[in-house]
DNA sequence: TTGTAAGCGTTATCAA
DNA sequence: TTGATAACGCTTACAA
């Protein structure tokens, strides 16, 4: 009969197993075991056969046998912080995850991700705990979602951005938010701009904080005021906001670091909205270089946010923990300024 | 010391197993699997002590013994073509994986995500076919990669989107394409238009072929004539191009059907470059209601594509398969028209 | 309905 | 360097 039924849909032949390497190539288990791993200490002829054999057989070692005697899964899960339901329409989360695939590709590592469901709020924490995972990568942007970093009394976590709370036991990638702004500051001052406002982010971030810092820095150096200060959170809607408060001070304004492209965007059109020119009156400058930065025109100058590299690294690092090879505790990736149109 | 060396993060208390269970409720290990499989067979009594002991004990299954003993490896691969690796920045992709994500949270499924890489191409073949996975998720959309549709011999493999090979011995969920098509001709036929064109998508692509074909159907049933069609390639510039082929035919047009959204906002920006107006001059519905339809003004008609809810139907195909439960081969979901001001 | 015991395919320990 | 052999934690006949 032809039906759904799944039944007919099994592997057609077992999958061959170790005991028949071993078998072909003439020696024990163990020794087929010592060069699939790699162990050093096996004959090089012995090496040799065990490998033909393992080619003629199509041989591949099963997980669930491996992890069980080695109690190791060579499994990484990528937690999602259930908050956003919506996390993988968020473009920051869909690279970093292309930059943890890219990498781990390169490994023998699975990645398998893990929403923390609400229906099922333990549910996650068995299963991270329970022993079928090696190591946790935490992608929780701009939320306040802390749930997960007493996790890592537990198994080796990497979070990707600077955690909230014990930012100082932590393991995390983050940009090098606070350089970065410090470009953005100088872009604006070396095109000769003496008025330099900011729209900062939430401060109970940390790009929030670090990113108004590093404008902060910037104009000290240049002994400039840093007093047109405005704070928005990272939406559109919000840049707009700080951007007619900014305006309506009565104060001159003729250059501006959003605190990231969103704002910026939202900035972008109050500025354009009160008759004046990006960059010849105001000049503006972005950070993050997503597609917000090109959605407008004039195009954003921006400071570029390499997340795909941030989630490249966060995998390598949270692999060499689990393995026990020595990693830095913080990883800050260097930005780069992007120079458009705007600034 | 407190280096950065992964050794000391392992679990603290080792995970408790089945045996421990067994002693704590006082039952044979047998008794404790059959509870915590569900079994029926197990005296009332019996099945609360259990309980009770996995609950103090807070045990759960070892996935890799479970694997190891029963061959099944609660493990659904979401596979990630890699000629896009930018796959994931697409929302086509990202609003799928959620409604996968969001059913098999429900399920005792894992789900874990591999992109075939170019850098060793027979790995993810070897890892599907090595009884790593009990079944199989493909998301190309809009794409001409079919190279796995031959997995289907070896392991269930549900598709998103009807697959342009074997279609006809393949399970996959589609939107309804063609009913939505007519639904949307319909909509530009009932406010009064008479001269109605569509901007088509690939015709060797079933969205592209089924979208065109409900077109037509709407035309045929209202005695109209369906010779005003020009094709794109789903993207924003082709459906620029289209609209002003058609422009430039110098035939009247008063109603436009755009295979997408994207084609849509292109053809839309061409109307009003053309001193036209929407919805009165020109009426444009599109398809797909994604971003694009809501990102241009007048915002768009459109019709709806439940893409979340064929990535959770999907889902629940595939584990009805590979339980061997009856499922439907081909699951086609209704669209519905979303009235907006284009139309 | 319950228990006993034999695997499942590896890794790891310990002798040789 | 190699090979027996005992785990690893669970499922599943088969017996009771």
């Amino acid at each position: 009969m032809e039906t759904a039924l799944g039944t007919e849909t099994g592997q057609v032949r077992p999958a061959p197993t170790l005991e028949m390497v071993a078998a072909l190539a003439g020696v024990s288990r163990a020794t087929v075991s010592r060069v699939v791993n790699g162990s050093t200490s096996v004959a090089p002829e012995l090496v040799h056969s065990v490998e033909q054999a393992v080619r003629t057989l199509n041989y591949v070692p099963n997980r669930a046998a491996r992890t069980l005697a080695s109690r190791r899964t060579y499994t990484i899960t990528l937690l999602v912080p259930e908050s956003t339901s919506k996390v993988f329409a968020d473009p920051f989360f869909a690279t970093v995850v292309e930059g943890v695939a890219k990498y781990l590709n390169s490994t023998d590592y699975m990645l398998n991700m893990v929403t923390s469901s609400e229906a099922n709020p333990g549910k996650t924490q068995r299963y991270l705990m329970g022993g079928n995972v090696d190591g946790v990568l935490v992608v929780s942007h701009h939320s306040g979602d802390h749930s997960w970093e007493h996790l890592s009394d537990a198994l080796p976590i990497v979070f990707a951005g600077r955690p909230l709370l014990n930012a100082a036991d932590s393991y995390y990638v983050e940009v090098d938010n606070e350089e970065g702004a410090l470009a953005a500051a100088e872009r604006l001052i070396a095109t000769g701009r003496q008025n330099i406002a900011t729209i900062a982010g939430p401060q109970d971030m940390p790009p929030g904080v670090d990113r108004l810092a590093g404008w902060r820095a910037g104009l000290h150096r240049a002994g400039l005021n840093d007093a047109l200060v405005e704070y928005g959170d990272f939406t559109v809607a919000s840049g707009a906001v700080a951007m007619e408060r900014l305006l309506a001070r009565g104060k001159p304004v003729d250059g501006v670091f959003a605190a990231n492209d969103q704002m910026a965007a939202g900035a972008h059109a109050v500025i354009l909205k009160h008759g004046l020119r990006i960059p010849e009156d105001i000049a503006l400058v972005g950070f993050d270089d997503d597609q917000f930065a090109t959605g407008v025109e004039p195009a954003l100058t921006t400071v570029h946010h390499p997340i795909a590299e941030l989630g490249e690294k966060m995998a390598r690092m949270l692999v060499e923990l689990i393995e026990g090879r020595a990693t830095e505790r913080v990883c800050r990736l260097p930005t780069s300024l992007v120079v458009r149109e705007s600034a």
